[in-house]
Parts: C-alpha cells; structure tokens; sequence
DNA sequence: TGATCTTTGCTCCAATTTGC
DNA sequence: GCAAATTGGAGCAAAGATCA
C-alpha cells in the first residue's frame, strides 16, 4: 500500500494508522440509507417548531416526540443518539480542541511572562439571573454576541463552548478561552447581552439592582473543590464531554469553537520523517499499552506526554514547537519527508494481502543515530 | 472614532457508510 | 481512527450601518 504509516500524538497515547489521502480509492456509499436524509413525521415537526413562551414545556414534548421517533428508527435498524447528547464523533471534535487548544496555549508561554497580556488558559461559565423565558437558540445567540465581542475587542483567538442544562432547567454555557480577561468585564458583557432578552428587569425587580452574578471566570489551577488540577488536559476534557444525568436536553448545537481552533491538529510523524523512527523506538518500549489493534489501525494508551517529556528530548522539543508553529510563534522549518506518489486510481488486488501492522524491531540507541543520506538533501540543496 | 449591531452569503456541521 | 462522500440547514465571518 503506497500510504504511509503515521503516528498522531495525544495527550492520553499514540494512534497509529495509514494516511490514506495518499490513495484515490473509489467509494461506492449509499446516502439514502443517512438517518438526516430520511423522511420521517418528527423531522417534520422539528422544521415547523416555534417556540412558545414557556420554552421548558416544549423540550419536554419535543423530547417524548423525539423518544417516539427513536423507538420508530430502531424498528428500522436504526439507533439514534438520545436528544441533546454528545455522538462519540462530537465528543472526539470537542476533545482535540480542547487538548489542542491548551497545549498551544501553554507550549508557547514564554517563562516569566505576564499572564495578563499574552495567552492564558481560562475557563469560563455563564449562566441565566432567572428563570429561562427563550428557547435555547435565542440564548445561543446572545453567546455568539458575547463571544464576538471577546474576539474583537480582547483579541480572544481560540475558544471552545459547550452547552448545558442546569438542574433548574436554565441552559448554561462552559467557555475554554486562550486570554486573561478581567471577571468583572465577563459579567458586563453578558449582563450587556442578557439585558436584551430582559433578564436584567426581571432580575432588578426582585433584587434590586441590574448587576446579577452571572459569570464564573477561573484558571485551571483548582478545580470546584479547591484540589489542585495535576493535568488540565484531562481535566477540561471531561468536563466538556461528561454526561449529565436527569437533565433536560438542550436543543440545538451543543458545542463550538472558533474557526482557529478547528484548524489545531495534533503532531504527527510519518514514515520518512527524521523522528518517525523515535516514536517507533517509544511504542517498541512498552511504555504504552496497546489498547486497540485493528488491521489499519492502533491505539496505544498512556501518560505519552509525560513518557516523552522525559525519555525522548528531541520529540519533546520537536512537539513543542509544532505548537508554537501552529500558534504563529515561530517560522516555519524546511519539510524534510519522503516522498510518497498519490496513486490516481487505486483499484484493490483481487487478492488483497493485508499489511500487519508490526512494529519495527527493538533498535538500540545506537539505531536512533539516524543517518539520513546526504544532508543536502534534506535541505532542499540537491540538484 | 471605536464599538457594536445587522445583513448577507457561504461555510461547515451532523449524520453514516465505506475502505484502508 | 482517518478520509471522503452527500444533504439541509444552522451559524459563522465579513462588510456595511448605526450607535454612543
């Protein structure tokens, strides 16, 4: 197979697998069968649906309705998702953003830098003063509101945002931003935004004043109980993706993030990539545990960060700065990789033999001295 | 004049299958 | 797990308008 192998670095292991973007394979799928492009009575309820002033009623008919409706799709072969959840494929988006964006943020601080001005991991939550009167989508645009202004005003650049219900019912919003901003210009800024639904009256005519503790801004140095987060990574990441018991479901988008963040990937090493050979030489130690092992696919899970950080220097360092590059802190560097010949039609063998994936053999240290030819080569020199 | 709001056009999400 | 494919529609970004 002319795809090569690629390790894709995470904070919790390694994934290996083939780029297959080398291939041009034929895909015969069949779109007819996609739950979204079936007619059925609930989508058609759900285009027709307004929004009735006691919004709370109406997630609870949507949500029988919807019930139904899944019980219907089962008898069909198909299983839907319960109303308002993450899919896996939502809560692995949510989680390589979330991962991306931290590590971005904390792999480009400089030491010693002034957290107010430079990029700094904060976690922000937002809530309704009373009780919700809107739907869910109006709320969500007073957030799109507010997150704008963050954006243009206080030069937020990566963000991510999940939606929730409280116990109560009230939707609330979790926000993963990339600046110090000071708590009390959260709170005005949403109170601003809130302000137009009328929540503030509401608030004022029962509490007296327009100013309601409706922000909750902290860095992830403690968690909810005063514990001190050992890794934030995680932390976030659960905190994003958890799901919640015994709440109501909320209706619409669950999540998203700015379109820089989207673009975040994580580092990956090909075959004919100088540290390929060095991740190889980390699955080979057994540091990792192989969780996964599918024909075209494998996990290994474990601390990779910390066992890198530690054992493997160089792969440190070269992550770190793929960060770095990613975030716009340093030049890019001359692309030193194999070249691998995008086959235009790929038609299967009639008798496919399927690669094992197999990892290289134990090398030594002194295998790790890697000799790449001629270093003209690699420098775009040649001629 | 800078900040914020509104409009508009278009990007991309969610869903799932398929092949590697 | 990744990439590509397809669809309707949600929601985003950009640009211009308006506000303070």
């Amino acid at each position: 197979m002319n795809a090569p192998c690629t390790f894709s670095i995470k904070n919790g292991g390694i994934s290996q697998y083939f780029d297959v973007s080398y291939l041009d394979i034929v895909r015969n799928g069949d779109t007819s069968v996609l739950k979204q492009n079936q007619k059925t009575p609930f989508n058609q309820i759900i285009k027709k649906y307004e929004p009735t002033p006691n919004f709370l009623n109406d997630v609870n008919r949507i949500k029988f309705k919807h019930d139904l409706h899944r019980q219907i799709m089962s008898k069909r072969g198909k299983n839907l998702k319960e109303l308002g959840t993450l899919s896996n494929n939502q809560k692995k988006s949510c989680k390589k953003v979330c991962e991306n964006i931290i590590n971005t943020v904390i792999f480009s601080r400089e030491r010693n830098s002034d957290y107010k001005t430079g990029q700094y991991v904060v976690f922000v939550t937002l809530t309704l003063p009373s009780k919700q009167q809107h739907s869910d989508k109006q709320i969500k645009r007073l957030q799109t509101r507010y997150i704008e202004n963050l954006q243009k005003t206080y030069g937020v650049k990566y963000y991510v945002w999940k939606a929730e219900a409280q116990k109560n019912g009230n939707i609330h919003f979790h926000l993963l931003l990339d600046k110090w901003i000071h708590h009390t210009v959260h709170r005005k800024l949403w109170n601003k935004q809130l302000d137009k639904l009328g929540y503030l009256d509401s608030f004022q005519s029962k509490h007296g004043h327009r100013n309601p503790n409706t922000t909750d801004v902290k860095s992830l140095k403690k968690d909810d109980k005063g514990r001190k987060i050992k890794n934030p990574t995680s932390y976030i990441v659960k905190y994003m993706t958890k799901f919640e018991f015994g709440k109501r479901p909320i209706l619409g988008k669950l999540w998203g993030c700015s379109d820089e963040a989207k673009q975040l990937d994580y580092p990956k090493y090909q075959e004919g990539q100088p540290l390929f050979d060095h991740v190889v030489h980390l699955i080979n130690s057994k540091k990792l545990k192989q969780v996964l092992k599918e024909d075209f696919f494998s996990f290994f899970s474990g601390r990779s960060y910390e066992v890198i950080s530690t054992k493997y220097k160089k792969l440190w360092s070269d992550i770190k700065d793929f960060y770095k590059l990613q975030n716009g802190n340093i030049e890019p560097r001359t692309i030193s990789q194999k070249e691998f010949i995008r086959l235009k039609n790929y038609i299967p063998e009639q008798t496919p033999t399927i690669p094992k994936i197999e990892i290289l053999q134990q090398p030594t240290f002194e295998q790790v001295k890697l000799n790449y030819g001629n270093p003209a080569f690699w420098t775009n020199n040649l001629k």
